[in-house]
RNA sequence: GGAGAGGUGACAGAGCGGCCGAAUGUGGCGGUCUCGAAAACCGUUGGGCGUGUAAGCGCCCCGUGGGUUCAAAUCCCACCCUCUCCGCCA
């Protein structure tokens, strides 16, 4: 969310910022509104002010044992004018800020103009787009002949978009969940959370889901819960509606969580394989940090990130979303993406942003500098580090030998029971 | 799911429908004392919104949302959450 006071005063500011992302909002209708209430304001509050004051003169008249009646009469006019007022002003109110909750963040001056995800920079690339001497196979099908993925019988159980991990693909998952979190926690610094992962909407709407993406998730039938899209949500959530300590900044919490997704309106896109399901897991990155050093934590974050795709031996690059493509809450997005042999081409593996304090307004997560200074908004990041299904489909493909093996990447096989290599079982 | 108790400021804990944004204690901050510290003593100590160049002024907030009333932390209704007991249960 944005600050509406900021608004206020730099309309045309802005208005120009959210033209490059390609997003429209009716400020001028959101201003009319601002303006509506704050005239509705200055009129109830002196209405307000004249009955304490005359309550206050009725106590006294009482206490004394004196005829208040008339004093009470005229006020018995006020109240009502004041209740009607009040009505006016929570309708505006409400529509207000609704219209600001479906604003988009504002991008930084450093992300590049663009019109599409065309636009997106490459910034930098590790090591080599995988050479094979023999056809590569999709990893839906490698992983399939090995039987250690079924899509067949979860299209039953459950529906599509879903698979069953079966033998060294189940303990591969489990692998890579603990290899990633011991390497977050123990290098880098993270404190390790196991949030829930169902949430309310007000969690929802902290970290921006709500109101404006409710397709994209998955409610609870009856019930204002939603399953999380992402851990993101209940661990930024963590700190809603509280002011943090300066000492205690800046925080970094990584978070393994299966992450539910409705996957609404991508229809015929990624229908195979495990690069889009609706349940898939994820060990998510956040941070909590000063305002003054998103930016500076944004590249170390992305870092941490991609120090899973290097330690597992997987080429990647990292692109840079341009205006046009950061989504409705960053401000600034880094998208490292692991080469999918498959595809020809790198797959968004992670997803690395600064929010500033576009999440820290919504969920009204702030901090104070020195014990009597007045609480400010901290800044959030978030970061995959990593889609664990989209990077068990690349080291399948990636470590995949001419005999339909799948090699297991060294850093992994300690979390493998000192498993090498999968091959076809009995 | 059934029965009961309760939600007040950083924490603990008072609060008759009017003088309560809220006693008191603890903690925090500032100071006196001290070589320094502790103790003691004094002072201070929430958030949001609006208005104003500013100092300031005003409004709102006692789980949340409504209602009654000239006036509500105090009365009424609904919801949420916590705790205890019973039942069920990984």
């Amino acid at each position: 969310m944005l600050d509406l006071k900021m608004i206020r005063q730099n309309p045309d500011r802005v208005r120009e910022a959210l033209a490059k992302t390609g997003e429209k909002a009716p400020l001028d209708q959101l201003l009319k509104w601002d303006e509506q209430r704050r005239a509705l304001l200055v009129e109830v509050e002196e209405l307000k002010a004249k009955r304490n004051e005359v309550s206050a003169q009725v106590a006294v008249l009482k206490r004394e044992g004196q005829d208040a009646g008339s004093l009470i009469e005229e006020m018995r006019f006020v109240s009502q004018r004041i209740k009607d007022l009040d009505k006016k002003e929570r309708e505006v109110q409400a529509k207000l800020e609704d219209a600001l909750l479906r604003i988009p963040n504002l991008p930084h001056e450093s992300v590049p103009l663009g019109e599409s995800e065309e636009d997106n920079v490459e910034i930098r690339r590790w090591g080599e787009q995988t050479a094979f001497e023999f056809e590569p196979l999709p990893h839906w099908e490698i992983g399939v002949n090995l039987d250690i993925f079924d899509f067949e019988r979860a299209g039953k159980v459950t529906g599509s978009r879903f698979l069953f991990l079966k033998r060294e693909g189940a303990r591969l998952e489990r692998a890579l969940i603990n290899f990633m979190l011991d390497l977050h926690v123990e290098e880098h610094g993270y404190e390790e959370i196991f949030p829930p992962f169902i949430v309310n909407a007000g969690s929802a709407t902290g970290t921006g889901q709500l109101p404006k993406f409710a397709v994209d998730m998955f409610k609870l039938e009856n019930l204002d819960y939603y399953l999380i899209p992402t851990a993101e949500v209940p661990v930024t959530n963590l700190y809603r509606d509280e002011i943090l300590n300066a000492e205690d900044l800046p925080i970094y919490h990584v978070a393994y969580s299966a992450c539910f997704r409705s996957e609404a309106g991508s229809a015929g896109r990624d229908t195979r394989g495990l690069v889009r399901t609706h349940q898939f897991n994820k060990v998510e990155l956040v941070k909590f940090v000063f305002p003054e050093n998103s930016y500076q934590e944004l590249e170390k974050l992305t870092n941490n990130a991609e120090t899973v795709l290097q330690k597992l031996g997987l080429p990647y690059r990292v692109t840079q979303m341009c205006t046009a493509d950061l989504g409705f809450t960053a401000a600034k997005k880094y998208d490292p993406e692991v080469w999918m042999p498959s595809y020809g081409r790198y797959v968004e593996i992670s997803s690395c942003s600064n929010f500033e304090d576009f999440q820290a307004r919504r969920a009204n997560i702030r901090f104070r500098r020195e014990k009597k200074s007045k609480p400010e908004f901290v800044h959030t990041l978030n970061g995959s580090g990593i889609a664990i299904g989209r990077c068990l489909a690349a080291i399948v493909e990636n470590y995949q030998e001419a005999d339909g093996s799948v090699l297991i990447p060294e850093a992994l096989r300690p979390y493998m029971g000192g498993l090498e290599r999968i091959t076809k079982g009995k």
